[in-house]
DNA sequence: TAGATTGTTAATCGATTAACAATC
DNA sequence: TAGATTGTTAATCGATTAACAATC
């Protein structure tokens, strides 16, 4: 089961599957050959895949298509699954406009502000809606993932209502360690912090 | 040096330090604290701040004032660095706007687009140049980090030219594994996936 | 067959945790 | 002094790499 893999190399996974999108020819590809791209060692290639339903064949490789599909497969993005996001600012508006997320199955579907002039209004075709009714919304909509792009003095109270929606996965850009029930599972990204930990290496 | 400590330490400095800038009381708190707040060991939060020039007092703790001061320290957070962001896309404009880069030294100092609407153009306070001039303008600005918001197919073009002109810490929003030259880092941001790898999640 | 490749088992490496001496 | 805490050394754990048998 997922429980089994490394988050180390689910993390991974992702890479491979970019990597072999950008493969034009759908012929067979080898772990090694994968492991040169992408600068990394071939049987860690393999034990990943591994985590997946891909087959390598001897002598031959895997099959490019049925290695995205495999891929595709365990991390979901045949399943259609609804997110919201937290705080339309200018990084929630960004990402209500990304298209990425639908590579992985993955639909923005609206997002929540205080901020009566940004309620009511749309970008990137989706609503932003009161966050004062952000609780019986997301219940409405069935989302079962958000984005939390708030104030970080604002995050923990936010994290709390989405929790108690149900809510129970938080991708959080506030640079603050929420404090979650057990279940519920929080992923951090600090684009500030980031950049300052890329600035002091080497 | 910086080189000595471990990746996952490092990671971890900006949590401790964005932590401690939340307590109000300017008193002196352990290892045990820090580690509790945190849901983390307390071996480990001492570890992680011997890296940098804090110093415990036994049967005390750690002085707040000084821990901050170390970890600011040791994350550059007092030498002003210049990044630039190239792509003023919504992600770039976000970007053009958030204040967290202060707090860690770094300035945005302009971001780059090829699109002649936005040329010329402010946001943020910050200009927004013509890409064809990126060469040019961020040796006059002596920018040394980059961000990059474009899209994967033009990524790999734009960190070649960055590395070009001396730019050998590019932080990559772009779903792309980029090859560079040793020497030069990339560390990547894939939102999207981050969501579904959060999404795939037990 | 010889050779290339997978998948697995064993060895290594590095990070985290446990144990504990030192300190005030 | 007794007790709380740091900092370090040893042990454990987990991830990566190496070795190699199996396969076509």
């Amino acid at each position: 089961m997922k429980s089994d893999i490394p988050v180390t190399s689910l993390q991974r996974l992702p890479v491979y599957l970019n990597y072999l999108k950008t493969l034009t020819s759908d012929g067979y590809i080898s772990s090694g050959a994968i492991a040169r791209a992408l600068g990394m060692g071939e049987v860690l290639v393999r034990k990943d895949l591994a985590y997946t339903s891909a087959q390598g064949r001897t002598r031959v490789g895997y099959s490019c298509g049925e290695l995205i599909a495999a891929l595709e497969d365990y991390l979901g993005c045949n399943d259609k699954k609804k997110a919201v996001i937290i705080g339309a600012g200018e990084l929630g508006k960004a990402l209500l406009s990304y298209g990425g997320f639908l590579n992985y199955g993955i639909e923005i579907v609206a997002a929540f502000d205080s901020d009566s002039a940004k309620v009511g209004t749309y970008v990137g075709g989706k609503p932003i809606f009161d966050a004062k009714n952000a609780k019986e919304k997301i219940g409405e909509l069935n989302a079962r993932l958000a984005v939390l792009c708030v104030p970080a003095r604002e995050a923990q109270a936010v994290a709390d209502t989405l929790v108690d929606c149900g809510v129970m996965k938080i991708l959080n850009f506030a640079p603050v360690l929420l404090k979650v029930k057990d279940g519920a599972i929080v992923r951090n990204i600090d684009v500030a912090a980031s950049l300052a930990i890329l600035s002091s290496m080497i």
